[in-house]
RNA sequence: CGGGGAUUGGCGCAAUUGGCUAGCGCGCAUGGUUUGGGACCAUGAGGCUGCAAGUUCGAAUCUUGUAUCCCCGACCA
């Protein structure tokens, strides 16, 4: 702990991304298994996330609101492969209040039961529609195989629940939200991914049809970040919600749900990192610019205070803790992540001017006092951009084609990465490829052009090229 | 949930043919000298060895159970 050491980014990533997690103080292990205490520094993450989000889901025209976080089993019994989807990862109440409960309760592993029940009260006529509704909040899932923010057994999303007279207004829902979430991961938190059609094994349970936002890690694993659900009129159907149209005969509204988790933390501290630990985007990170008055110097603190008040618009922190070097101040915001570190001394007080580090090149820049405040806005868009370009570049870098069984299982076997393939959308097809290289369908991109092609497998007629990964 | 490994001050580790007051480094506190890339000296605080039982004159060490973590599989945002 002394030095910080983690262990090697490269050819260690996922000891590497607990020591990050642990040492960077974002988050910690809870005495329940499987569970994460969010410590104040990524929970700062989240809140940025939220509030970024929160506009956008409300420009939209979304509210939000908040339903209970117990749910009657017998409520999940009236969808059957939503059911069945679910079943083995419930944690599920049987005791209350001392006494053995007749109706268990399910801790939600998402809401769509419970809402649409209420939907079903509350909303009888075509008129009431659209109806938009989102919540933020914490969904258990007793997951096997647990790992900080990327698989806890409990974890904060956002759910938005939408419901809509005919498919195609709900279709564009769909859209909307992939979109918004691909905008909040570029725009915010500076990621590259790509949006597409989940496979009918890999969609969401109950479901009719799912997009999801896939983003590469550094060791070529495919991350779902982000789903959107095209729920068609299964759940209406199987609560038996309809509502009366224009005519006065009775329809099933078209539903659709979307949600975002924490998981998306995990996804920007792999994608951005080094072997010194944390890079946060400026826009995403909790404090953007730490100024350190070099210890010993009378003056710098002074001018450090002076400097954060000139600074107002950005998120600054000034770290003037007594007894560490200067050296000592640098690694651990270092490992942080912290964009953009200011060193203030004797010699800058001086020369009127003062040393910028940057944390995604370490590159050191020699600033005029006055000049200040325009450089930091250039050089922390400049950082944002630069992170996207790089993980972009990296996924486009990581993206083969395979064109034949024996190119795709020798892409699995050296650098992995998403492998553009033709499939011919049979289940036994794709069941096989992952027994073989253990790669999955990711999905179908948006923009997906059709073609004459043949399964890479089976040699089929094949119409598009699929992505394929190891996934998280 | 199956296979493997682990758990000893905040962190990393040491201490078994069962034996003395459980050590060391880092961190932490106090004082001093330092201070532009992980400083140094001195003094000091901090442990019923994950938890629960058992064997024994005696358990960090042996036995059983249990919890949690890590790695590899099957399941997933």
């Amino acid at each position: 702990m002394s030095k910080n050491q983690l262990a090697d980014f490269k050819t260690n990533l996922s000891e590497w991304y607990n020591d990050v997690v642990l040492k960077a103080e974002l988050a910690d292990y809870a005495p329940v298994k499987g569970c994460m205490v969010i410590r104040p520094y990524g929970y700062a993450l989240w809140e940025n996330i939220q509030k970024f989000m929160d506009v956008l889901i409300k420009k939209h025209g979304v509210e939000n609101a908040y339903f209970p976080l117990f749910i009657p089993m017998s409520y999940f019994e009236k969808e059957k492969e939503h059911v069945k989807g679910f079943a083995p990862e419930l944690a599920v109440v049987t005791v209350g209040g001392g006494k053995e409960l007749v109706d268990k309760l399910a801790v939600r592993p998402t809401s769509e039961m419970m809402m649409y029940d209420l939907y079903k009260k509350w909303f009888g006529s075509w008129r009431d529609l659209p109806v938009r509704i989102n919540q933020w909040c914490n969904v258990v899932r007793w997951e096997k195989r647990t790992y900080l923010f990327l698989r806890t057994s409990e974890f904060l999303w956002q759910e938005g629940h939408c419901a809509h007279l005919t498919h195609e207004e709900s279709i564009a829902e769909v859209q909307w939200a992939i979109k918004m979430y691909a905008q909040t991961y570029s725009e915010l938190m500076a990621m590259y991914g790509i949006m597409g059609y989940k496979s009918e094994s890999e969609k969401f349970a109950g479901g009719f049809k799912s997009i999801t936002f896939e983003t590469l890690m550094p060791n070529g694993k495919s991350l779902q970040s982000c789903t959107s659900h095209d729920l068609g009129q299964n759940f209406s159907r199987s609560i038996e919600w309809s509502v009366q149209d224009a005519t006065g005969s009775k329809t099933m509204p078209w539903q659709n749900s979307w949600g975002f988790s924490t998981r998306s933390i995990g996804g920007l501290i792999m994608s951005h990192g080094d072997e010194k630990g944390l890079v946060m985007p400026p826009n995403i990170a909790p404090t953007q610019i730490v100024i350190i008055p070099i210890p010993g110097h009378n003056t710098a603190l002074s001018k450090a205070t002076e400097i954060q008040n000139n600074l107002n618009n950005y998120r600054v922190k000034i770290d003037d803790k007594a007894g560490e070097t200067a050296g000592a101040k640098f690694n651990k915001w270092e490992l942080k992540g912290i964009p953009l570190r200011i060193e203030i001394g004797d010699r800058d007080m001086t020369s009127g001017t003062v040393i910028i580090c940057r944390r995604d090149t370490s590159e050191k820049i020699t600033v005029k006092f006055e000049d200040l405040s325009k450089t930091i806005d250039k050089l922390l868009k400049d950082i944002q951009q630069k992170l996207f370009d790089k993980h972009k570049k990296f996924t486009i870098d990581n993206t083969f084609k395979a064109d034949s069984y024996d190119e795709f299982k020798k892409i699995m076997e050296t650098s992995r990465g998403f492998i553009s393939a033709f499939w011919c959308e049979e289940s036994e097809c794709e069941a096989q490829i992952k027994t073989d290289t253990k790669a999955t369908t990711r999905c179908l991109p948006l923009d997906a052009i059709e073609e004459n092609g043949k399964c890479v497998r089976c040699g089929k007629k094949s119409s598009h090229r699929w992505l394929f990964g190891l996934s998280y």
